[in-house]
DNA sequence: CATGAATGAGTATTCATTCAT
DNA sequence: GATGAATGAATACTCATTCAT
């Protein structure tokens, strides 16, 4: 991916705000001038479309997410600890930026256009394959508990992570989602440990 | 709810089809009609509004759910059994009408309107407040864990149920869905047991 | 005019009424057909078209202002009498039913049609001779002052009756129009008299 | 009021004419557009809403009236003098653009919305104040018969250029204006003065 | 007589995009 | 780079009218 100039990586930040303040509806370049305080064909400089726009978002968190997920699996840290580092990664970040959450859980609104959708699920491969570089390194090795299929505790995981955060944001981000991020980890530590 | 009438039933049907196919963005009237062959006006001697037809979508499947779920708690299952239940009523009803899963993890899509979103809520509060009575219970007779608490539980077994629905629909409907969740739901009930 | 049936009566009367709330806007077929209670469809028994309707409106107000107006320039009141029950007339009208007021002095929204049109001259026609006639008479027998153009008297005539009507109307019908009225009158009589 | 670029002056005058010519129904965003010779959606650009364009429209008519009529009263002249004023500066007004007779003699047009008929009923009273003042004037100082009310004499006095105009449109226009209003104004000042 | 469903044209407004300046 | 004007297609919704039942 280019490096983004200072310009779109404005735009692509005020974008992310839209979406959360207003959903994907609300993401218009009428609405996105206006928060940027351009004109509406000024945006065109920095992007061929709008459709450039959200690639830019989606890769953006790809990016983002391959970075730090990279060398998880390959530290020394035992099993357990990697999977708090996935956790911890996922829940600072939506607690810094919650326009982030907002976007990544609306795959649905990305369904419309495959090459976005594609995007999307790049983003969970991601989550996929580093938890189960982890999980599986972590039966091999007698951490974690082999009675259960891999991909079932990865289902379990990823399925628990997003569906706090989804309530995290259903419910205005009252409740102090690192909180309960960890008190989840610990639950699932617990579980799933041999 | 008053009862629908055919032409009303489907109109709704057609517009779930529509928002499964294309995302919320693809429902709109003017495809709404085409799809069913009538003129936009016509539309809207059967609901007043687009909005309308949403509001009964989502109380349609609220309906539905309250009537499935309602008494599962109070069988004489165990709580294992009762959790199944309430796996195999999400798996059936998803496989039956792929189109309802779509429909169902589109909070996102539904956060626009207040009274919409509330639907929405609801709908998740019905299934947590059924596994709530159910695991509490369960820990209660000693059928299941009590080292974990029950809405770490709840956020897990749900959790888990809609990540593997989004990746059965992000596939296009490739593997099957009711076998997946039966291993999913043996593995959850080998976890969570005593 | 044919007769109009109890029905058409009752068409025409609450069209009037609707006309009165909300402006020549507010008179829909649909409004309509909800304020009688019987469905859009069942009102075209009984007028060809939503035109017909506004036709009879305007006739029948003509017809009336002919009936009433018809005799009295060939009593044998004296004029000032004669024009206080041109005033009269009217105010008593207005103020029984205030619609019609509403409906009457809103030439503008007829001016679309022609046909429309040219029944709301006829009223305005209809007043004039009748003035016209009077105050003729009233100057050839010494009672009105003859230095003053007979239809520049009739423009302050009428136009003073119109204006204090619509002041009514704009002010939502607050003061006593036949009070008003009656100042008003003595003192157009006071001005005319020789 | 802000003031008007070349382009919202254009939309708002061709709207004027819009109006005069097929009444407040013919004034859609359709017609409009043909007229100036854009698209549809240009016109939003230099107005928020068609709402917006009739608000100028009758704010730019009250501003006009407040700036032509401000000083009348305050004048040296004879109160009969002053309104001849008033007399001339309609007749000519409307002479200048008929349509301008048309817009503001509507009100029944703008009852619908309140913010509108608002406006108009400032229009009605700027005339009304500078009326008042110019005949309590008169009637202090000897020039104008004290033995009528003072509204009365205001009533007939804009009832009768109301309706004078009135009748110059509903016959499209085919009399002199100015003519028919200087007799009209010899034969108010003949009635009123002392 | 009356209904309810249907139509097709029309209504204000929004949107992504283009382009001359 | 940036602006402001413009476009054309789309959006939800309304309306007078028709017609089978």
């Amino acid at each position: 991916m280019k490096e983004l100039s200072p310009r779109q990586l404005e735009i692509v930040n005020l974008a992310i705000e839209l979406i959360a303040e207003k959903s994907i509806q609300g993401l218009t370049i009428k609405n996105l001038s206006k928060k940027i305080g351009l004109s509406e064909g000024a945006i065109y400089r920095h992007f061929n479309s709008k459709f450039d726009i959200l690639l830019t978002i989606l890769s953006s968190f790809l990016q983002e997410a391959d970075k730090s997920l990279q060398n998880v699996c390959e530290s020394d840290n035992s099993a357990l600890d990697q999977i708090e580092s996935v956790f911890m990664y996922n829940f600072n970040r939506f607690t810094e930026r919650p326009a982030i959450a907002s976007v990544i859980f609306s795959e649905s609104i990305f369904q419309n256009d495959n090459r976005l959708s594609v995007e999307v699920l790049k983003l969970l491969d991601k989550h996929e394959s580093t938890l189960k570089c982890i999980i599986e390194n972590g039966q091999r090795n007698g951490e974690i508990r082999v009675d259960i299929q891999c991909d079932k505790l990865i289902s379990m995981i990823i399925g628990s992570i997003r569906y706090t955060v989804t309530k995290w944001r259903l419910t205005n981000f009252e409740f102090d989602l690192i909180n309960e991020g960890r008190i989840l980890l610990e639950s699932i530590k617990k579980l799933i440990k041999k």
